[in-house]
DNA sequence: CGATCTTACGGGATTCGTAAACATA
DNA sequence: TATGTTTACGAATCCCGTAAGATCG
């Protein structure tokens, strides 16, 4: 690389083999370029570091105390190189991302189990948090990135829309409702509902929508977890309005899901980063991934 | 030096600064250089450095990693640049001698309390050994040079002649032969004699020049120390012939000192190096004050 | 003489600095 | 607009390879 260490590598390659001969089809140099490296080399430090004795070349003391420390140089800048390359093409590194719980439970390990398969040594870890904290934590670097929903105008942050959560209901599949289409909001409305708390975004979402419409709502219970939700629903406790990428398919099975079709019901869902702030490569790779998972047929998302 | 680590300096800088501008004023170049080089180790690591958010310029997530590496690097080629213009500069070192007893007693002892007054951290090491040992130190590299007479014609070895240590007689000054001018070795022959060990250099010689005068002699003594041979001497058991330059002023208080005329008893002292070896810094300072010591009105020689 | 290192030199690549273009706050 | 980075480009430098010179065995 630069060529920086050709004097390094032509010193212990002449010094290994005893001979500016051999050295230089070694190191892929003419024999006389080789002597002018080594000469430079010996101007540079000082000191000379091989006798010329025509018939052989051996190293001087200074030479063989040299020797070691110039080894240990160029191991490391070999180090060196590997990791960049490594890191550079994805066979290293670590990509760390802070995503609400329901992108994490749903879009997220989609995406991580095919960039696993890619790229086995990268690490991913993942952070599932609320919509505010996720914005905190890519400033602060916890993480390479954020996925989640706009707080508010922000100059050192940029959102890239990438997907719309809709919200959907959750309900059993004897449900009065379960056949009904469309399906808005106020119709779930009038029977009990299962919602999430009320400091996350998607219970905020719905009581925003509620108060908008004015339509009173009933909610029976208020589960921390979705698949908590999930299950009151299966026990027939009320209908559920969870985010369309909540819940897997399996965990879904007996039970309805119907998207709701009331204007401002649906989430945008963005990837957070630092302004002025550039990706690992790794980090790079993985936002590719996850545009492509969020825009397949596999995904059961609808693309932003 | 060699330019070759221009690039890591030029990151260091830059990282530290923040700043390209600043980073070029630190590193003497214009700062467009200095975004050259910047790009060209990106382009060698493959891995993009810094972010360059025009206001400010902060390190990614690999320039992150990769600094302390560099720094490291940096630092083992600075410490090689110090070592190696120290031994250059005779700022350090170690100079390693195989001389005859005679001569470790005698001359380096004069030569090395000079040399280490101009270079304190310079080790010299003497082994004081017979003549014939000093050629086999000097042929397996155990020591930089040696200082003694010749054994043989040897094309690995080259000795360069610097002085000739001739015999003297060491008697009492009451002695018959105190005043006697000019003093043969048969005239000292005809008294008991104190002489060193059969293996000595020292001790052939005289055997050597005895025979061929067809002299006679009695060795009443011998010692393997010219200490024990002086006090032996002092004692008045005999006359004892020893090299000129083995025994200080001091020691030799009250005793007569004449050297001997006899051709063939002066003894050529060379400086016996291994042909094809250069020598260190160091070492080669420390030869060319001895030689400077061996033709001074200081030392008590005569010069070869 | 044969093998090997060093010196000499012309062509080509690299790098530098100046100046202009470009980009943010 | 002011500050700071990048791009463009001509000039100087550096480096390489070929060829000739020198030296030892």
């Amino acid at each position: 690389m630069l060529q920086g260490f050709r004097h390094i590598k032509a010193f212990m390659a002449v010094a290994r083999l005893g001979s500016f001969t051999r050295a230089a089809l070694e190191v892929n140099v003419s024999q006389p370029a080789l002597t002018v490296q080594i000469r430079q080399l010996e101007e540079a430090l000082g000191v000379r570091l091989f006798d010329r004795n025509k018939r052989q070349v051996v190293l001087t003391e200074a030479g063989r105390n040299l020797m070691p420390s110039l080894q240990r140089v160029l191991n490391e800048l070999e180090t060196i190189m590997d990791v960049s390359h490594d890191l550079a093409g994805l066979r290293r590194g670590r990509v760390s991302v802070a995503t609400l719980p329901s992108v994490a439970a749903g879009l997220l390990p989609l995406a991580i189990r095919r960039f696993m398969a890619d790229h086995p040594k990268i690490d991913i870890s993942v952070s599932d948090v609320v919509a505010e904290r996720i914005v905190q934590m890519v400033k602060a670097e916890e993480v390479d990135f954020g996925i989640g929903s706009r707080i508010g105008p922000d100059r050192d942050i940029i959102i890239t829309p990438f997907l719309s959560d809709r919200m959907c209901a959750y309900m059993p599949e004897d449900h009065p409702l379960a056949n009904q289409r469309p399906l808005l909001l106020k119709d779930v409305a009038a029977f009990p509902l299962i919602l999430t708390g009320p400091s996350t975004s998607v219970r905020q979402l719905i009581d925003r929508a509620l108060e908008k419409e004015g339509t009173p709502a009933h909610v029976a219970c208020e589960a921390s977890y979705m698949s908590t939700a999930i299950g009151m629903v299966r026990a027939g406790l009320g209908i559920s309005v969870l985010p369309e990428s909540a819940v897997d398919a399996a965990s879904c099975a007996g039970l309805r899901v119907e998207p709701l079709h009331t204007p401002g019901l649906t989430r945008k869902i963005g990837l957070i980063r630092k302004a002025n702030r550039t990706l690992s490569p790794a980090a790079e790779q993985f936002v590719l991934l996850l545009r492509e998972v969020a825009n397949s047929p596999l995904a059961h998302f609808s693309k932003g």
